[in-house]
DNA sequence: TTCTAGTTTATAATTATTCTAAAGTGAAAA
DNA sequence: TTTTCACTTTAGAATAATTATAAACTAGAA
């Protein structure tokens, strides 16, 4: 994903392309592979890769905004950390609570045969599949 | 379950049976349907029920020991809550965000067709099914 | 009854996240 | 191009959930 395709993602979402929007989203984005990340690593990743420090609040207030926008996918797992996920297509998670590591599943490698129906007057808005890993 | 069965509960797992273990034990067993709470919540119920006072950490404690023993079920959801279940059998959920409610789906109600191979080393511990409702 | 490891407790500490309000800044309009 | 202002960023305070600490308590073995 190229420079001017960051600044249209960010525009075409509403969000003005400021200096620190600008950085992040390049950092997230501009990769080959789906990226998994707390908001501490992030902020632990950027510090390390940049000169300019952005604030921890801007990184919660940016991270939000790329969820809210659709740019982010957000997981929850066990141990209370949440998880970001740049893959923001309908998929699955391994999760191995060894190493706190996270790893996409392809939505088309997890068949589900039957499912109940919603509760009444609820409708199911989308299904996760955790598969727990061990050693 | 009877009082004589939540002190054979309680020893069969190593944990001794002290008058608040005995106190959460009853209020959490002693019912039909199985129960969902966060720590928060159980605080709340039991301060209201009875006169002599548990303090928060006990609770956080015995509610670990429990898990622990196998005696409790730990769900985590978004929005950074923490919930347990009594059901300790193989089993999913519904997660309604609009009330922050945890609905118990019976394990025979959802079947998986297709499940993707561990990753090299791993094996599957086991597989956990949110389906996430809307109005 | 005595003794001790296991347990409870109040409180402090920690961790993750959100709030606040002051200073800074994109970009539309003049 | 400059001005203007709503949107952003920022440091630090506040909040919430949980865990750690260390002193007092207690179940149950001896």
């Amino acid at each position: 994903m190229k420079k001017i395709d960051i600044l249209n993602k960010l525009r075409s979402s509403g969000l003005r392309p400021t200096k620190q929007r600008v950085e992040i989203a390049k950092f997230l984005f501009e990769r080959e592979k789906t990226f998994h990340f707390t908001v501490e690593s992030l902020n632990k990743l950027l510090t390390k890769k940049s000169t300019s420090k952005i604030a921890l609040a801007t990184i919660y207030n940016t991270v939000h905004a790329f969820k809210t926008a659709g740019h982010l996918n957000e997981v929850e797992v066990r141990g209370n950390k949440t998880y970001f996920d740049t893959n923001v297509s309908n998929h699955h998670h391994f999760y191995d609570s060894e190493t706190s590591e996270l790893i996409d599943i392809d939505a088309n490698d997890i068949i589900i045969q039957k499912i109940p129906k919603a509760p009444n007057g609820k409708k199911i808005k989308n299904v996760e599949v955790f598969i727990n890993l061990k050693n």
